[in-house]
RNA sequence: GCCGCUGUAGCUCAGUCGGUAGAGCACCCGCCUUGUAAGCGGAUGGUCAGGGGUUCGAGUCCCCUCAGCGGCUCCA
């Protein structure tokens, strides 16, 4: 999930003459030195990002780069990061570097410690870096003649020694992407205080702003472990997360921006607008529905159905748990045991002696849908008639998942899959995956998700089956498909299943974070494994090709994702309550009797507040629980035959002739209207 | 699975040095009858996550388990 909630300035161009410095150029050219423009690095021909001291040998242009850019903004991470690592080792001595790369909206540094460090750690940390900042410190490149060079000065740092025996390792490890070390010489950058002194240096590529005044905003947000290099068999260092910015004003936006996404946290909103719950008595990632859930997901689940019934889907449904032959088949067995939960031994019977007579059963719960449906498909002859056939279902799998990767909707134990699987001729492949890509982002379009990436992810070396060129093939068609759609398209290496290649939908919620959404896979194997077959026109037999085909993944992530997107404000046509009524006094219950009385019979779910509190209790009763329809009524509505509206924002619409009412909310509902009604849009409606 | 943190009423949280548990909101019962985000009063509510230990005495200290949170690794 990445962001930026702020605009990004545009570069402009300079010409350093040879053996004059890039920062000289930058300052003839009378472009800003302080603020959030100020320039801070400069990118040279080839697109590499240069210092401001660097000095070219020969004359050239470059273009000048400002804190308040991407670019910009990750040198100040990274250079704030090396702030960081200093005061960290002034104030533990003993601790040791690992790595400290700018990352989105943030940086890290990993330290081997032998005490974690606490909060109390990371404000005094974060009240050291202020002070090395204040007392003004210059970022000072240096090369390194040698690795023996580079080995004596960093005798005392483990890990950077471990890189640059990595680096110098005659290239079985690529480290040119390693902030640390780059595809250059290696060098040091040198901590300088106003003295001259260099006070702290660290092993690293660059670049870096010039002084630590470039440096105006910044906070240590967290510490977490983290294993070296990334490999679980490695130790675990301290990693401290914090975040920089160009300016204070941008780093309030930034903390702001989080403290939005917390708000719309759909663990949090799932309890408060009691939708769901995770029991601890059922078990960690295993969550239930209540009523107000219940009445969103069959929303969504009906629609969904819907659409799938008109594109030519057949329902099916499988059991939840199978003898272990059927993942045998499938290879599921081979690559997933450990993801599975573990097996039931069923039906063994022992004599009097305690020796097995009859060796019993292993059954497993399901993972995946997918092998159930191709005992459907096998379950008689096919014919190429029938194809593409499409089996989907809203089916209920369970994944042993590691403890400490559980997270509220979007990672359980037990989920539904809104599963296809599609079977088709290699001929109908590519118009299949065509029209089934459409089909996607069109639904994705319904329910209010309009942002939009594609993810290709190709073999993965280490864990596929089925010969290269299948998988050439796959990946070939699956890539034309993709690129076809006019979406940007980014390769995801090695990220595949090891049956098939696979396009994922990547979606933008309302708070600019990318979610994996619907994922489309080409698989060959699966009807290799089941020997699946059809009737040709001719006569023969022939293999067809499986697509599946997940359009939320899971109904609970899809449900997570979507409360966050909205903010718990769901859209009319999925609220559990879509209107509640409040009389102002009980005399005017009557007169909203009949208008909701009507409202129900158009399917509306919709209450009356008869309850003894005042209304404007009542009217923040439902605020918080973001009813999009406050309907109420006084003695004016009553008398001229109206009801008042007020919406979540606060805006009214006062008087409206109960007909109009009715007969708009009716339509608001019915078109699954997925702005958030207010005085202004819904004043339209009723126009 | 690994590292760190957390767990007190339905929710949000207080609880001092180890001395027998508290507030607001919600729920329930009254009063109030109201024009756009909290009217007033009262009552109820706790095996302090669970288990074990130290102690005359444990919400508080120690150990184990469970669950949650932040990361790492993983994610068909």
């Amino acid at each position: 999930m990445s962001v930026s909630p702020l605009q990004t300035q545009q570069e402009s161009r300079v010409k350093v003459p040879a053996g004059t410095t890039a920062g000289d150029a930058v300052q003839q050219a009378g472009l800003p030195s302080k603020g959030p423009e100020a320039v801070v690095v400069v990118r040279d021909a080839e697109g590499e990002l240069r210092d401001l001291s660097w000095a070219p040998e020969a004359d050239v242009e470059v273009e000048a780069v400002p804190a308040n850019t991407e670019a910009g903004r990750s040198v100040i991470r990274h250079s704030t990061a090396h702030v960081l690592a200093q005061a960290v080792q002034q104030l533990f001595p003993e601790a040791k570097l690992g790595i400290g790369p700018p990352i989105t909206d943030g940086f890290y540094y990993d330290f081997d410690v032998e005490r974690p460090f606490t909060p109390e750690d990371l404000r005094a940390l974060e009240k050291r870096m202020k002070q090395l900042v204040k007392s003004g410190q210059k970022f000072s490149r240096r090369e390194l003649g040698s690795v023996r060079q580079a080995r004596e000065e960093l005798a005392d740092e483990p890990y950077k020694l471990e890189l640059i025996d990595l680096k110098s390792g005659a290239g079985e490890v690529d480290t040119s992407e390693v902030m640390e070390l780059g595809d250059g010489e290696l060098t040091v950058y040198d901590n300088v205080d106003r003295h001259g002194q260099t006070v702290w240096g660290d092993l690293c590529r660059g670049p870096h702003v010039p002084h630590t005044r470039f440096l105006p905003a910044f906070t240590l947000t967290r510490v977490a472990a983290a294993y070296w290099r990334g490999d679980q068999n490695n130790r675990q260092l301290q990693r401290i997360y914090g975040t920089a910015w160009e300016s204070k004003e941008a780093l309030d936006a930034h903390l702001e921006w989080l403290a939005e996404a917390e708000r719309r946290d759909h663990r949090k909103l799932g309890a408060e607008l009691d939708l769901f719950s995770f029991p601890e008595e059922i078990g960690s990632g295993l969550p239930v529905f209540h009523p107000k859930g219940g009445v969103i997901r069959r929303e969504l689940e009906d629609y969904s159905r819907r659409r799938h019934e008109q594109a030519g889907y057949e329902f099916v449904n499988s059991p939840h748990i199978t003898k272990s032959a059927l993942f045998e088949t499938s290879g599921h067995l081979g690559w997933y045991a450990d993801g599975m939960f573990p097996p039931m031994h069923l039906d063994e019977e022992r004599d009097a002696d305690g020796e097995v007579r009859k060796p019993g059963q292993d059954y497993y719960l399901k993972p995946m849908n997918c092998p159930f449906h191709n005992l459907i498909y096998r379950s008689r002859g096919r014919s190429y008639r029938e194809l593409p056939l499409r089996l989907f279902e809203f089916g209920s799998v369970y994944r042993y998942e590691k403890s400490g990767v559980v997270h509220g909707l979007t990672r359980v134990r037990g989920m539904t899959q809104d599963d296809a699987h599609i079977y088709c001729t290699p001929e109908q492949l590519r118009a299949e995956l065509k029209s089934l890509l459409h089909f996607v982002l069109d639904l994705l379009r319904d329910y209010g998700l309009d942002d939009f990436y594609l993810e290709l992810s190709t073999k993965d070396e280490q864990k596929y089956v089925g010969s290269d060129e299948l998988w050439e093939e796959a990946t070939e068609t699956l890539r034309a498909v993709a690129e076809e759609s006019g979406l940007e398209l980014v390769p995801d290496p090695g990220g595949a299943a090891f049956y098939g290649p696979k396009i994922s939908v990547q979606a933008k919620d309302a708070l600019g974070r990318t979610w994996q959404m619907s994922t489309i896979q080409l698989d060959y194997h699966m009807p290799e494994r089941f020997d699946l077959e059809y009737t040709a026109a001719d006569g023969s037999k022939r293999r067809p090709v499986k697509i599946h085909r997940a359009l939320f993944g899971s109904i609970e992530r899809f449900f997570g994702v979507l409360t966050e997107h909205y903010a718990g404000a769901f859209p009319a046509w999925l609220s559990p309550v879509q209107a509640v009524g409040i009389p102002i006094a009980d005399d005017h219950v009557p007169h909203l009797e009949e208008v909701f009385d009507r409202l129900r019979a158009k399917g509306l779910r919709v209450e009356i507040d008869t309850g003894d509190e005042r209304m404007q209790k009542k009217i923040r009763n439902h605020t918080t629980q973001k009813v999009p329809f406050l309907v109420l009524a006084g003695g004016k509505d009553v008398e001229a035959g109206a009801v008042s509206f007020r919406f979540r924002d606060g805006s009214q619409l006062n008087g409206v002739p109960v007909e109009r009412a009715v007969e708009a909310l009716g339509h608001w509902v019915e078109r699954r209207e997925n702005a958030s009604p207010t005085a202004e849009n819904f004043g339209a409606e009723l126009a």
